[in-house]
DNA sequence: ATAGGGTTAG
């Protein structure tokens, strides 16, 4: 069932729920949790949580830990973190216990919008409660302290969880070039760029962030040799930097540019 | 069946 991603989806998704005893199939707490990530996924946030107070009991169906997660991610996206935080309890008392994923969620929407001070409580609290952080956990701590302009302690963040045996993945570096992205150092781009390329490829997000970066400081000589290495992986058109080369008047650096790396198909793409 | 960043698509 492909009931995610489109808005409206969720009416589906709903239709078929309801239709699922005449249809001689058996509504699970899957199908139930297939209906709540349908709704997530459609934005329908107060919804989920409705549905998880209500249907239930209803139907007859026992939510489970993927229930409660996918309500709290869902709390969490509309921001009422209190809501999403009581859910914790609510699962407790239900007998079940939080998951690495519950305190992920948790984490993140917390980080996410500059609470760092409650979030290291949860943290605190995920650690009480022998749920080991993961990578995930880590950066969106990361994400967080670069959200709210800290990135002096975000890289602080980033060796200390090197100490604690848990090695940086794309997203932490990525993390750390957003910061300095947005706080305009080109030394400490380069820098963190370099350092993600002794261990990674860079993905589609830090090509993206760094070349819009680095054409907003007119650094015409890397930027060029990044676009191209992107392109070449098929993951930027570069179309827009070209247009960038062209409106300027820079034809000979466009050409040359086109010449050295644009692949056929970009090309027709720009000149169809 | 549940948790990620980025935005160069126009």
């Amino acid at each position: 069932m492909t009931l995610y991603g489109k808005s409206g989806m969720y009416e589906q998704a709903h239709k078929l729920f309801d239709e699922m005893p005449e249809l001689k199939c058996q509504r699970t707490v899957n199908s139930f949790n297939a209906l709540l990530a349908a709704y997530l996924h459609s934005k329908k946030f107060i919804n989920a949580g409705e549905l998880l107070e209500q249907l239930p009991e209803k139907l007859g169906i026992e939510p489970d830990l993927i229930s409660y997660n996918t309500v709290i991610k869902a709390y969490c996206e509309m921001g009422s973190m209190d809501s999403a935080l009581s859910m914790v309890d609510t699962l407790e008392k239900k007998g079940l216990e939080p998951d690495i994923i519950t305190f992920n969620t948790l984490l993140d929407g917390f980080f996410s919008r500059g609470r760092i001070v409650d979030g290291d409580e949860i943290w605190g609290l995920m650690e009480k409660k022998n749920v080991v952080p993961d990578i995930r956990t880590y950066n969106s701590k990361l994400r967080g302290l670069v959200h709210g302009n800290k990135v002096l302690e975000a890289v602080e963040f980033f060796e200390e969880m090197k100490n604690e045996g848990i090695e940086p993945d794309i997203h932490s570096y990525n993390a750390l070039i957003t910061g300095y992205c947005d706080e305009g150092n080109l030394e400490q781009v380069k820098h963190w760029y370099g350092e993600l390329k002794k261990s990674y490829k860079p993905d589609r997000a830090t090509y993206c962030k760094v070349l819009s970066f680095l054409r907003k400081k007119n650094e015409f000589e890397m930027a060029s040799e990044i676009c191209k290495e992107a392109m070449d992986r098929r993951l930027i058109s570069g179309v827009t930097w070209m247009d960038k080369l062209v409106s300027e008047s820079r034809i000979e650096e466009a050409i040359q540019f086109v010449e050295s790396g644009l692949s056929r198909s970009a090309l027709k793409l720009r000149f169809p």
